[in-house]
DNA sequence: CTTGACTATCACGTTACGTTATAGTTTATA
DNA sequence: TATAAACTATAACGTAACGTGATAGTCAAG
Protein backbone atom coordinates (compact mmCIF):
# COMPACT_ATOMS: atom_id res chain seq x y z
CA UNK A 1 0.00 0.00 0.00
CA UNK A 2 1.29 3.27 -0.91
CA UNK A 3 0.58 6.50 1.09
CA UNK A 4 -2.62 7.81 -0.08
CA UNK A 5 -4.38 4.30 0.05
CA UNK A 6 -3.04 3.52 3.28
CA UNK A 7 -4.71 7.04 4.20
CA UNK A 8 -7.96 5.99 3.16
CA UNK A 9 -8.15 2.81 4.98
CA UNK A 10 -6.30 3.94 8.35
CA UNK A 11 -8.44 7.34 8.10
CA UNK A 12 -5.05 9.29 8.78
CA UNK A 13 -3.89 12.41 6.55
CA UNK A 14 -0.92 11.94 4.57
CA UNK A 15 0.78 14.28 6.55
CA UNK A 16 -0.24 13.01 9.95
CA UNK A 17 1.20 9.79 8.43
CA UNK A 18 4.24 11.78 7.74
CA UNK A 19 4.53 12.90 10.67
CA UNK A 20 4.15 9.68 12.25
CA UNK A 21 7.19 8.41 10.19
CA UNK A 22 8.88 11.31 11.03
CA UNK A 23 8.89 10.74 14.95
CA UNK A 24 9.13 7.34 14.45
CA UNK A 25 6.01 5.95 16.04
CA UNK A 26 4.45 4.37 12.82
CA UNK A 27 7.24 3.95 10.69
CA UNK A 28 6.63 2.13 7.21
CA UNK A 29 8.74 0.29 4.66
CA UNK A 30 10.65 2.70 1.70
CA UNK A 31 11.43 1.42 -1.76
CA UNK A 32 14.35 2.99 -3.46
CA UNK A 33 12.51 5.42 -5.45
CA UNK A 34 11.87 7.10 -1.70
CA UNK A 35 8.24 5.93 -1.58
CA UNK A 36 6.53 4.55 1.80
CA UNK A 37 4.90 1.39 1.85
CA UNK A 38 2.35 0.23 4.51
CA UNK A 39 1.13 -2.71 4.78
CA UNK A 40 -1.93 -4.71 7.21
CA UNK A 41 0.45 -4.72 10.02
CA UNK A 42 1.05 -1.38 10.29
CA UNK A 43 -2.61 -0.86 9.99
CA UNK A 44 -2.99 -2.75 13.52
CA UNK A 45 -0.35 0.16 14.56
CA UNK A 46 -2.60 3.11 12.98
CA UNK A 47 -5.65 1.73 14.72
CA UNK A 48 -4.05 1.41 18.07
CA UNK A 49 -2.89 4.71 17.85
CA UNK A 50 -5.92 6.29 16.61
CA UNK A 51 -7.72 4.55 19.73
CA UNK A 52 -5.50 5.77 22.10
CA UNK A 53 -5.61 9.42 20.56
CA UNK A 54 -9.25 9.58 21.16
CA UNK A 55 -8.51 9.04 24.63
CA UNK A 56 -6.34 12.24 24.49
CA UNK A 57 -3.24 10.34 25.21
CA UNK A 58 -0.30 12.33 23.80
CA UNK A 59 1.83 10.51 21.00
CA UNK A 60 4.70 10.34 23.64
CA UNK A 61 2.61 8.49 25.86
CA UNK A 62 1.30 7.01 23.04
CA UNK A 63 5.04 5.64 22.02
CA UNK A 64 6.10 4.06 25.70
CA UNK A 65 2.28 2.12 25.46
CA UNK A 66 2.75 0.65 21.85
CA UNK A 67 5.82 -1.36 23.73
CA UNK A 68 3.63 -2.71 26.33
CA UNK A 69 0.72 -5.29 25.61
CA UNK A 70 -2.13 -2.54 26.66
CA UNK A 71 -5.95 -3.51 27.74
CA UNK A 72 -8.39 -1.69 26.04
CA UNK A 73 -10.96 -1.67 28.53
CA UNK A 74 -9.11 -0.43 31.42
CA UNK A 75 -8.36 2.58 29.52
CA UNK A 76 -11.90 2.99 28.54
CA UNK A 77 -12.86 2.88 31.86
CA UNK A 78 -9.83 4.97 32.98
CA UNK A 79 -11.02 8.03 30.82
CA UNK A 80 -15.30 7.29 31.88
CA UNK A 81 -13.93 7.94 35.11
CA UNK A 82 -11.72 10.77 34.42
CA UNK A 83 -14.94 12.03 32.45
CA UNK A 84 -17.47 11.11 35.18
CA UNK A 85 -14.88 13.08 37.87
CA UNK A 86 -15.45 16.14 35.57
CA UNK A 87 -19.05 15.85 35.43
CA UNK A 88 -19.30 15.84 39.01
CA UNK A 89 -16.84 18.85 39.60
CA UNK A 90 -19.34 20.80 37.45
CA UNK A 91 -22.06 20.01 38.73
CA UNK A 92 -20.45 21.19 42.04
CA UNK A 93 -19.72 24.59 40.16
CA UNK A 94 -23.42 24.85 39.39
CA UNK A 95 -24.29 24.05 42.95
CA UNK A 96 -22.29 26.70 44.54
CA UNK A 97 -21.79 29.93 42.39
CA UNK A 98 -20.37 32.03 44.29
CA UNK A 99 -17.79 29.16 45.79
CA UNK A 100 -15.44 30.55 43.48
CA UNK A 101 -14.74 33.45 45.93
CA UNK A 102 -12.65 31.27 47.67
CA UNK A 103 -10.01 30.49 44.64
CA UNK A 104 -8.69 33.94 45.40
CA UNK A 105 -7.48 32.72 48.89
CA UNK A 106 -6.68 29.19 48.29
CA UNK A 107 -3.04 29.44 46.89
CA UNK A 108 -2.52 32.33 49.43
CA UNK A 109 -3.06 29.78 52.36
CA UNK A 110 -1.84 26.82 50.67
CA UNK A 111 1.49 28.38 50.76
CA UNK A 112 0.82 29.14 54.41
CA UNK A 113 -0.78 26.19 55.63
CA UNK A 114 0.05 24.07 52.82
CA UNK A 115 2.60 21.76 54.48
CA UNK A 116 0.42 21.17 58.23
CA UNK A 117 -1.37 18.36 58.20
CA UNK A 118 -4.20 19.83 59.22
CA UNK A 119 -4.92 20.99 55.85
CA UNK A 120 -4.20 18.49 54.24
CA UNK A 121 -7.04 16.43 56.01
CA UNK A 122 -9.13 19.53 55.14
CA UNK A 123 -8.36 18.91 51.44
CA UNK A 124 -9.58 15.16 51.53
CA UNK A 125 -12.59 15.73 53.10
CA UNK A 126 -13.73 18.61 50.58
CA UNK A 127 -11.79 16.41 47.67
CA UNK A 128 -14.73 13.51 48.28
CA UNK A 129 -17.39 15.89 48.62
CA UNK A 130 -20.67 14.96 46.70
CA UNK A 131 -23.06 17.01 44.94
CA UNK A 132 -25.45 15.93 48.01
CA UNK A 133 -22.47 17.88 50.14
CA UNK A 134 -22.41 20.77 48.36
CA UNK A 135 -26.39 20.96 48.10
CA UNK A 136 -26.97 21.05 51.71
CA UNK A 137 -23.48 23.46 52.28
CA UNK A 138 -25.42 25.48 50.20
CA UNK A 139 -28.40 25.17 52.45
CA UNK A 140 -26.86 25.70 55.30
CA UNK A 141 -25.04 29.07 54.23
CA UNK A 142 -28.35 30.33 53.20
CA UNK A 143 -29.64 29.83 56.95
CA UNK A 144 -26.65 31.69 57.89
CA UNK A 145 -27.08 34.85 55.58
CA UNK A 146 -30.75 34.93 56.45
CA UNK A 147 -30.07 35.00 60.30
CA UNK A 148 -27.39 37.87 59.29
CA UNK A 149 -29.67 39.46 57.13
CA UNK A 150 -32.25 40.39 60.05
CA UNK A 151 -29.68 41.03 62.79
CA UNK A 152 -28.28 44.68 63.40
CA UNK A 153 -24.79 45.17 62.66
CA UNK A 154 -23.77 47.07 66.03
CA UNK A 155 -24.58 44.02 68.26
CA UNK A 156 -22.90 40.99 69.94
CA UNK A 157 -25.03 38.63 68.31
CA UNK A 158 -24.24 39.89 65.46
CA UNK A 159 -20.74 39.70 66.28
CA UNK A 160 -21.25 35.85 66.83
CA UNK A 161 -23.10 35.39 63.07
CA UNK A 162 -19.53 36.39 61.71
CA UNK A 163 -17.37 34.46 63.91
CA UNK A 164 -19.58 31.62 63.07
CA UNK A 165 -19.36 32.30 59.05
CA UNK A 166 -15.69 32.48 59.98
CA UNK A 167 -15.70 29.22 61.56
CA UNK A 168 -17.73 27.87 59.04
CA UNK A 169 -15.39 28.89 55.98
CA UNK A 170 -12.61 27.21 58.03
CA UNK A 171 -14.44 24.13 58.77
CA UNK A 172 -15.62 23.79 54.81
CA UNK A 173 -12.66 25.44 52.88
CA UNK A 174 -9.50 26.90 54.03
CA UNK A 175 -8.23 28.48 57.36
CA UNK A 176 -10.07 31.98 57.37
CA UNK A 177 -8.29 34.64 59.29
CA UNK A 178 -9.39 38.12 59.64
CA UNK A 179 -7.71 39.34 57.13
CA UNK A 180 -9.40 37.22 54.94
CA UNK A 181 -12.49 38.01 56.20
CA UNK A 182 -11.90 41.75 55.38
CA UNK A 183 -11.24 40.63 52.37
CA UNK A 184 -14.50 38.43 51.92
CA UNK A 185 -16.30 42.09 52.92
CA UNK A 186 -14.86 43.93 50.11
CA UNK A 187 -15.32 41.56 47.60
CA UNK A 188 -18.76 41.18 48.66
CA UNK A 189 -19.63 44.93 47.41
CA UNK A 190 -17.01 45.43 45.19
CA UNK A 191 -17.42 41.82 42.95
CA UNK A 192 -20.68 42.71 41.15
CA UNK A 193 -21.49 38.89 40.45
CA UNK A 194 -20.86 38.49 44.54
CA UNK A 195 -23.26 41.31 45.21
CA UNK A 196 -26.26 39.99 42.83
CA UNK A 197 -25.90 36.97 44.41
CA UNK A 198 -25.85 37.97 48.21
CA UNK A 199 -28.63 40.26 47.34
CA UNK A 200 -30.72 37.26 46.31
CA UNK A 201 -31.14 36.29 50.10
CA UNK A 202 -32.41 40.29 50.92
CA UNK A 203 -32.29 43.27 48.67
CA UNK A 204 -28.95 45.15 50.53
CA UNK A 205 -27.78 42.10 52.25
CA UNK A 206 -24.38 42.34 50.28
CA UNK A 207 -23.98 45.80 51.71
CA UNK A 208 -25.18 44.99 55.45
CA UNK A 209 -23.45 41.91 55.49
CA UNK A 210 -19.96 43.76 53.95
CA UNK A 211 -20.27 46.26 57.10
CA UNK A 212 -21.03 43.78 59.72
CA UNK A 213 -17.80 42.07 59.08
CA UNK A 214 -15.71 45.53 58.40
CA UNK A 215 -16.96 46.41 61.87
CA UNK A 216 -16.51 43.49 63.79
CA UNK A 217 -13.21 42.12 62.30
CA UNK A 218 -11.36 46.24 61.75
CA UNK A 219 -9.36 46.43 64.68
CA UNK B 1 -2.69 45.88 41.77
CA UNK B 2 0.92 45.09 39.97
CA UNK B 3 1.06 42.10 37.98
CA UNK B 4 2.79 39.37 40.43
CA UNK B 5 -0.17 40.11 42.94
CA UNK B 6 -2.85 39.97 40.47
CA UNK B 7 -1.46 36.42 39.26
CA UNK B 8 -1.77 35.66 42.99
CA UNK B 9 -5.60 36.94 43.42
CA UNK B 10 -6.23 35.51 40.16
CA UNK B 11 -4.51 32.31 39.99
CA UNK B 12 -2.80 33.23 36.34
CA UNK B 13 0.71 33.25 35.59
CA UNK B 14 2.07 36.28 34.46
CA UNK B 15 3.07 35.27 31.20
CA UNK B 16 -0.78 34.16 31.13
CA UNK B 17 -1.60 37.79 31.63
CA UNK B 18 1.04 39.05 29.82
CA UNK B 19 -0.10 36.70 26.80
CA UNK B 20 -3.82 38.23 27.49
CA UNK B 21 -2.85 41.64 27.60
CA UNK B 22 -1.16 41.01 23.79
CA UNK B 23 -4.08 39.46 22.39
CA UNK B 24 -6.21 42.21 24.05
CA UNK B 25 -8.60 39.42 25.90
CA UNK B 26 -7.40 41.18 29.36
CA UNK B 27 -6.07 44.29 29.17
CA UNK B 28 -4.53 46.12 32.48
CA UNK B 29 -4.28 49.81 32.35
CA UNK B 30 -0.27 50.99 31.96
CA UNK B 31 1.47 53.59 34.43
CA UNK B 32 3.57 55.78 32.90
CA UNK B 33 6.58 53.70 33.63
CA UNK B 34 5.00 50.85 31.50
CA UNK B 35 3.91 48.94 34.31
CA UNK B 36 0.33 47.24 34.31
CA UNK B 37 -1.91 48.09 37.04
CA UNK B 38 -5.12 45.86 37.57
CA UNK B 39 -7.96 46.28 39.54
CA UNK B 40 -11.09 44.42 40.63
CA UNK B 41 -12.85 44.92 37.31
CA UNK B 42 -9.76 42.74 35.77
CA UNK B 43 -10.40 40.30 38.69
CA UNK B 44 -13.95 39.85 37.44
CA UNK B 45 -12.50 39.35 33.78
CA UNK B 46 -10.14 36.77 34.80
CA UNK B 47 -12.42 35.08 36.69
CA UNK B 48 -14.46 34.65 34.08
CA UNK B 49 -12.15 33.68 31.53
CA UNK B 50 -10.68 30.68 33.98
CA UNK B 51 -14.27 29.60 33.91
CA UNK B 52 -15.01 29.61 30.52
CA UNK B 53 -10.97 27.83 29.34
CA UNK B 54 -12.25 25.43 31.98
CA UNK B 55 -14.89 24.73 30.19
CA UNK B 56 -12.15 24.34 27.22
CA UNK B 57 -13.65 26.85 25.24
CA UNK B 58 -10.82 28.35 23.28
CA UNK B 59 -9.46 32.26 24.18
CA UNK B 60 -11.12 33.16 20.78
CA UNK B 61 -14.17 31.81 21.50
CA UNK B 62 -14.00 33.56 24.91
CA UNK B 63 -13.17 36.74 23.38
CA UNK B 64 -16.02 37.05 21.52
CA UNK B 65 -18.04 35.39 24.63
CA UNK B 66 -17.00 38.33 26.69
CA UNK B 67 -18.65 40.84 25.05
CA UNK B 68 -22.34 39.25 25.32
CA UNK B 69 -23.77 38.55 28.87
CA UNK B 70 -23.40 34.59 29.37
CA UNK B 71 -25.44 32.56 31.33
CA UNK B 72 -23.14 30.04 33.21
CA UNK B 73 -25.42 27.53 34.45
CA UNK B 74 -26.21 26.68 30.77
CA UNK B 75 -22.85 26.65 29.67
CA UNK B 76 -21.83 23.96 32.17
CA UNK B 77 -24.98 21.94 31.41
CA UNK B 78 -23.79 22.13 27.79
CA UNK B 79 -20.17 20.99 29.04
CA UNK B 80 -22.41 18.01 31.58
CA UNK B 81 -24.15 16.66 28.10
CA UNK B 82 -20.78 16.93 26.00
CA UNK B 83 -18.99 14.57 28.53
CA UNK B 84 -21.86 12.44 28.98
CA UNK B 85 -22.18 12.05 25.14
CA UNK B 86 -18.67 10.71 25.21
CA UNK B 87 -18.77 8.26 27.97
CA UNK B 88 -21.80 6.85 25.84
CA UNK B 89 -19.49 6.91 23.06
CA UNK B 90 -16.57 4.82 25.14
CA UNK B 91 -19.20 2.69 26.56
CA UNK B 92 -20.40 2.01 22.82
CA UNK B 93 -16.58 1.16 21.97
CA UNK B 94 -16.40 -1.05 24.44
CA UNK B 95 -19.09 -3.28 23.55
CA UNK B 96 -18.39 -3.35 19.64
CA UNK B 97 -14.49 -3.66 19.86
CA UNK B 98 -14.18 -4.72 16.37
CA UNK B 99 -16.90 -2.40 15.26
CA UNK B 100 -13.73 -0.23 14.39
CA UNK B 101 -13.04 -2.56 11.79
CA UNK B 102 -15.72 -0.51 10.02
CA UNK B 103 -13.69 2.98 10.16
CA UNK B 104 -11.79 1.66 7.37
CA UNK B 105 -15.09 1.71 4.72
CA UNK B 106 -16.69 4.66 6.18
CA UNK B 107 -14.72 7.61 4.46
CA UNK B 108 -14.71 5.42 1.04
CA UNK B 109 -18.91 4.67 1.59
CA UNK B 110 -19.28 8.09 2.86
CA UNK B 111 -17.59 9.73 -0.42
CA UNK B 112 -19.86 7.36 -2.65
CA UNK B 113 -23.19 7.44 -1.13
CA UNK B 114 -22.76 10.47 1.54
CA UNK B 115 -25.31 13.01 -0.62
CA UNK B 116 -27.85 10.48 -0.27
CA UNK B 117 -31.22 11.15 1.43
CA UNK B 118 -30.50 7.09 2.64
CA UNK B 119 -27.26 7.84 3.59
CA UNK B 120 -28.25 10.71 6.05
CA UNK B 121 -31.06 8.93 7.70
CA UNK B 122 -29.23 5.94 8.29
CA UNK B 123 -26.55 8.30 10.08
CA UNK B 124 -29.23 9.88 12.13
CA UNK B 125 -30.36 6.30 13.46
CA UNK B 126 -26.97 4.89 14.61
CA UNK B 127 -26.03 8.42 16.05
CA UNK B 128 -29.24 7.65 18.99
CA UNK B 129 -27.63 4.23 19.12
CA UNK B 130 -27.69 3.52 22.77
CA UNK B 131 -25.57 1.52 24.98
CA UNK B 132 -28.15 -1.10 25.08
CA UNK B 133 -28.72 -1.35 21.40
CA UNK B 134 -24.70 -1.57 21.32
CA UNK B 135 -24.92 -4.38 23.54
CA UNK B 136 -28.40 -5.79 21.63
CA UNK B 137 -26.76 -6.11 18.15
CA UNK B 138 -23.09 -7.57 20.22
CA UNK B 139 -26.02 -10.06 20.70
CA UNK B 140 -27.14 -10.34 17.66
CA UNK B 141 -23.99 -10.94 15.90
CA UNK B 142 -22.78 -13.47 18.04
CA UNK B 143 -25.74 -15.36 17.32
CA UNK B 144 -25.45 -15.15 13.38
CA UNK B 145 -21.39 -15.83 14.02
CA UNK B 146 -22.53 -19.22 15.85
CA UNK B 147 -24.99 -20.42 12.95
CA UNK B 148 -22.19 -19.69 10.45
CA UNK B 149 -19.61 -21.38 12.38
CA UNK B 150 -21.80 -24.41 12.47
CA UNK B 151 -22.78 -24.49 8.96
CA UNK B 152 -20.80 -26.22 5.85
CA UNK B 153 -18.97 -22.98 3.33
CA UNK B 154 -20.53 -24.90 0.32
CA UNK B 155 -24.24 -24.70 0.91
CA UNK B 156 -26.98 -22.46 0.19
CA UNK B 157 -27.33 -22.40 3.32
CA UNK B 158 -23.92 -20.88 4.38
CA UNK B 159 -24.96 -18.14 1.24
CA UNK B 160 -27.89 -17.01 2.62
CA UNK B 161 -26.16 -16.38 6.19
CA UNK B 162 -23.45 -14.56 4.56
CA UNK B 163 -26.08 -12.51 2.53
CA UNK B 164 -28.20 -12.25 5.93
CA UNK B 165 -24.83 -10.62 7.61
CA UNK B 166 -23.67 -8.47 4.22
CA UNK B 167 -27.96 -7.23 5.03
CA UNK B 168 -27.17 -6.69 8.92
CA UNK B 169 -24.36 -4.49 7.99
CA UNK B 170 -25.86 -2.93 5.57
CA UNK B 171 -28.80 -2.08 8.40
CA UNK B 172 -26.92 -1.04 10.98
CA UNK B 173 -23.68 0.26 9.77
CA UNK B 174 -23.87 1.46 6.10
CA UNK B 175 -24.34 0.19 2.42
CA UNK B 176 -22.19 -3.00 2.94
CA UNK B 177 -21.42 -4.13 -0.97
CA UNK B 178 -19.48 -7.29 -2.32
CA UNK B 179 -16.30 -5.91 -2.53
CA UNK B 180 -16.18 -4.51 1.10
CA UNK B 181 -17.35 -8.08 2.04
CA UNK B 182 -14.39 -9.93 0.44
CA UNK B 183 -12.04 -6.09 1.94
CA UNK B 184 -13.54 -8.25 5.56
CA UNK B 185 -12.88 -11.14 4.65
CA UNK B 186 -9.08 -10.19 4.49
CA UNK B 187 -9.07 -8.70 7.47
CA UNK B 188 -10.67 -11.14 9.29
CA UNK B 189 -7.63 -13.53 8.87
CA UNK B 190 -5.08 -11.36 8.34
CA UNK B 191 -5.96 -9.00 11.48
CA UNK B 192 -5.11 -10.52 14.26
CA UNK B 193 -7.06 -8.38 16.15
CA UNK B 194 -10.36 -9.11 14.93
CA UNK B 195 -9.02 -12.88 14.10
CA UNK B 196 -8.42 -13.51 18.10
CA UNK B 197 -12.30 -11.71 18.73
CA UNK B 198 -13.82 -14.02 15.99
CA UNK B 199 -12.07 -16.94 17.31
CA UNK B 200 -13.56 -16.82 20.81
CA UNK B 201 -16.64 -17.69 19.06
CA UNK B 202 -15.53 -21.35 17.95
CA UNK B 203 -11.57 -22.06 17.38
CA UNK B 204 -10.83 -21.78 13.81
CA UNK B 205 -14.18 -19.58 13.02
CA UNK B 206 -12.22 -16.64 11.67
CA UNK B 207 -11.05 -18.77 8.93
CA UNK B 208 -14.25 -20.16 8.45
CA UNK B 209 -15.64 -17.27 8.12
CA UNK B 210 -13.24 -15.64 5.90
CA UNK B 211 -13.33 -18.81 3.32
CA UNK B 212 -17.36 -18.87 3.36
CA UNK B 213 -17.56 -15.26 2.45
CA UNK B 214 -14.60 -15.48 -0.16
CA UNK B 215 -16.19 -18.31 -1.31
CA UNK B 216 -19.82 -17.21 -2.03
CA UNK B 217 -18.45 -13.71 -3.10
CA UNK B 218 -15.34 -14.09 -5.70
CA UNK B 219 -17.19 -13.85 -9.20
C1' DC C 1 24.33 54.62 45.91
C1' DT C 2 24.19 50.01 45.61
C1' DT C 3 21.44 45.93 46.13
C1' DG C 4 17.50 43.14 45.66
C1' DA C 5 13.00 42.63 44.14
C1' DC C 6 10.17 43.83 40.95
C1' DT C 7 8.85 45.08 36.10
C1' DA C 8 9.20 45.12 30.88
C1' DT C 9 9.99 43.27 26.23
C1' DC C 10 12.06 40.15 23.08
C1' DA C 11 12.41 35.61 21.30
C1' DC C 12 12.68 30.81 20.95
C1' DG C 13 10.49 26.06 22.44
C1' DT C 14 6.38 23.15 22.74
C1' DT C 15 2.42 19.62 20.37
C1' DA C 16 0.32 17.61 16.45
C1' DC C 17 -0.39 18.41 12.77
C1' DG C 18 -2.45 21.93 8.26
C1' DT C 19 -0.93 24.19 4.42
C1' DT C 20 1.48 25.65 0.58
C1' DA C 21 5.66 25.30 -2.42
C1' DT C 22 8.88 22.90 -5.15
C1' DA C 23 10.62 18.91 -7.30
C1' DG C 24 11.10 14.08 -8.52
C1' DT C 25 8.33 9.46 -9.99
C1' DT C 26 4.88 6.67 -11.89
C1' DT C 27 1.06 5.80 -14.79
C1' DA C 28 -2.20 6.72 -18.47
C1' DT C 29 -2.99 8.44 -22.78
C1' DA C 30 -2.26 10.43 -27.42
C1' DT D 1 7.40 7.35 -27.16
C1' DA D 2 6.52 11.84 -25.65
C1' DT D 3 3.74 14.22 -22.63
C1' DA D 4 0.44 15.11 -19.34
C1' DA D 5 -1.97 13.72 -15.16
C1' DA D 6 -1.59 11.83 -10.82
C1' DC D 7 1.08 10.60 -7.24
C1' DT D 8 5.17 10.88 -4.30
C1' DA D 9 8.90 13.32 -1.62
C1' DT D 10 11.04 16.93 1.46
C1' DA D 11 11.12 21.64 3.18
C1' DA D 12 9.43 25.16 5.69
C1' DC D 13 6.27 28.18 7.70
C1' DG D 14 1.70 28.66 10.52
C1' DT D 15 -1.29 27.43 14.48
C1' DA D 16 -2.79 27.88 20.16
C1' DA D 17 -1.66 28.98 24.57
C1' DC D 18 1.38 29.61 26.91
C1' DG D 19 6.64 28.05 29.46
C1' DT D 20 11.14 29.41 29.80
C1' DG D 21 15.04 32.01 29.77
C1' DA D 22 17.76 36.36 28.45
C1' DT D 23 18.40 41.10 28.89
C1' DA D 24 17.31 45.53 30.51
C1' DG D 25 14.77 49.19 32.89
C1' DT D 26 12.36 50.69 37.67
C1' DC D 27 11.46 51.04 42.49
C1' DA D 28 12.10 50.75 47.60
C1' DA D 29 15.30 49.80 51.33
C1' DG D 30 19.60 50.05 53.65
Amino acid sequence: MRISEFSKQSGLTKRTLQYYDEINILVPDKKNNGYREYDLYHLQIAETIKFLRSLEYSLEEIRAMLDTTLNKEELIDLQINYYKERIIQLKKMKAGEYMSIHDKYKKEVEERWGHTDAYKEQQEKTKNYTKADYDRIQQEQNEMFKRIADTDIETSEMKNLINEWQQYITDHFYTCNDDIMLGLADMYVEDHRFEKNLNKIKDGFAKHFSDAIKYHKTK
